[in-house]
Parts: structure tokens; C-alpha cells; sequence
DNA sequence: CTTGACCTTCCAGTTGCTGGAAGCCTTACG
DNA sequence: CGTAAGGCTTCCAGCAACTGGAAGGTCAAG
């Protein structure tokens, strides 16, 4: 199967797949024009790991769950502790989420929106108003960069 | 002031406060041995950078709200607007990660987690059981590569 | 025989920094 | 006065996880 195919079936896109196995996540074969050939049990390693993506697992994580799955004598505690970190990581950005929301929610609701020159938002944005002491305030120093 | 001043002012590591130079967020002036001289209005601009992407703007709204902070013309319902996206957004990415916090935590319950080679959570991923359709199923065919 | 849809490789760019090397500048200590 | 530590400068490279595009080969239909 061609690799438009593979990507139909897996929710890919072709150019995702070709990195998946530049990075060496894959290694199909190949057609005698050169064109790279998928088998069903290539497809089926695709959406493992489109699956396993879009539940928030990183490519190296996922690299491990292959592993973890083509390695019949693994327990499955394993596999069970990445899940368990994983929904600790999605557990945390959810709180700082919603932290982060009353903050904007706050400002929003504040401004008053009009063609008025004055904006809260700018002068919260500067540290300018008198705030109250948000949930957001614990954050402020923290670093921007942990994306 | 020094660039180590600025950045224990303003929160953020002097690469960072480099960095934001590079891309045009910030001239500051310069000493005559060649180090760079940050005024107390650079720092501002550097904190309102640092509460603003902590907000999580990004540096390119970043910069417009920098520049509607700095048009005394500006109405304030160009912000409001910029916030309310925002926050759109936010929610957004709550329900999302609320969404994947559950399909993970049924994962994560309905595997044993012992030293079986048997584990429920790879033949998830894997699309070999049958799983009763999760809200997550919706998103299984959109793109996971979004971030 | 040509058109258009696929496929190939390779290179570059995205976002927002971060790390490191090489080399000045400044300050404190002995 | 020398030197060592720390801060500052520049530039180059790299992270994740792709994505876009150019230049060109291949294939099926009309």
C-alpha cells in the first residue's frame, strides 16, 4: 500500500509518517518504483501511534509504548505507571489551565470595552492596577519558557 | 542597569531578555564598554512581556498589545477582544485536556498493573479492544499535530 | 502524448527559547 | 600588580514535532 493509503487509514499525514520513520519509528518496505510500501501491521503501528500522540504521549514516549507492545515478556505495570504520570502531567496543566482563565475572566471582566483610551487589561498587563492577590499572582515569577 | 539587573527584575533569564532584543520587542540603549543599559521603562516592558506570555499571548500578540499599550489613541475594545480570544481559547484547551484526562484514567482503571504480559492500556492504543465509544473518540481523526 | 495526481528526496522554516563556546570587562583578593 | 571569578558580549547550534516547498520521477486516464 502506497503511502497516501497509509495515511488515509492511520489519520496521518504522509509527511508525519516519512518523519516517523526518518526518526525511526517505522520501516516499511519498499516497491520496486521506489515508493514506499505499507503493510497492515505497518498501518496498524500508524495509529498506535496516532492514538498514542493525540493522547498527549511524546514521540519518545511513544517509542517506549511500541517497545512496551512488541515486547511480549513486559508487564504491564509498566505501561500502567507511563499512563499514571501522563494523567498526573494532564491533571497539572489542567489546573494551571483554569488558573490561568479566572485571570483572563478577571480582565475581561473588568475592561470595560469601548472606545474609551482607558483598558484594566493594559495596566494589569503592566503591573499597573491595584490587583487583588489572584491565584495567578503565585505564578508570576515563575518562568514563561516551560513550553 | 545591567542585563542581570533586568532580568531579576523582570523575572526573566537574560537569554530570554536577549532574545526579545533580536526579534524587536525592545531597543535598549547601550553603556560605553558595550553592555547593554536597561532604563526602568525597559524593565517595565519586560515584565509586562513576562505577565503577558505567562497569560499565555504569544510573543507576536505580545507585541500588539505592546503596541496598542503604547497608542494613547488605542480603544480599549481592541484588547477586551484580544483577551476574549484568549480565554476562547483557554477553554478550549481545557475541555480538551479534560477530555483526554478521562479516555487516560478509564486506561489506567481498567488495567491490573501487575507482572502480566496482558495490559488493556496497549491494546487500546492499539485498537484491539473494543472499547465503548469515549468522548474521545470524536477527536481519534483529527490531526495530532496541533501543537 | 499529455495532463494531473501521486510519489521521491532534500532543505528550510516554524515557536520560543536554551546551551555552549570564545572572548572582552570588571571587581575583589592577596 | 597579577589573577581568578563572575558578568557581559557575539554567534552558532539545537530542542520538539512537524510543515512547506522545490525539483524531479512514476503512473493511470483520456
Amino acid at each position: 500500500m502506497n503511502i497516501g493509503d497509509a495515511s488515509d487509514r492511520s489519520g496521518l499525514p504522509a509527511k508525519t509518517i516519512r518523519y516517523y520513520e526518518d526518526i525511526g519509528l517505522l520501516k516499511p518496505g519498499r516497491a520496486e518504483n521506489g515508493y514506499r510500501d505499507y503493510s497492515s501491521s505497518d498501518v496498524h503501528r500508524l495509529k498506535f501511534l496516532q492514538r498514542s500522540r493525540s493522547l498527549g504521549f511524546s514521540v519518545e514516549e511513544c517509542r517506549q509504548l511500541l517497545s512496551l507492545y512488541g515486547d511480549t515478556a513486559r508487564e504491564s505495570a509498566d505501561v500502567k505507571a507511563m499512563a499514571e504520570v501522563k494523567l498526573g502531567e494532564v491533571d497539572r496543566k489542567i489546573a494551571e489551565l483554569i488558573e490561568l482563565r479566572g485571570v483572563l475572566q478577571h480582565l475581561v471582566h473588568n475592561c470595560h470595552g469601548d472606545a474609551r483610551p482607558d483598558c484594566p487589561i493594559l495596566d494589569d498587563l503592566s503591573g499597573k492596577a491595584p490587583r487583588d492577590p489572584s491565584p495567578a499572582e503565585a505564578a508570576e515569577h515563575s518562568s514563561p519558557s516551560k513550553h
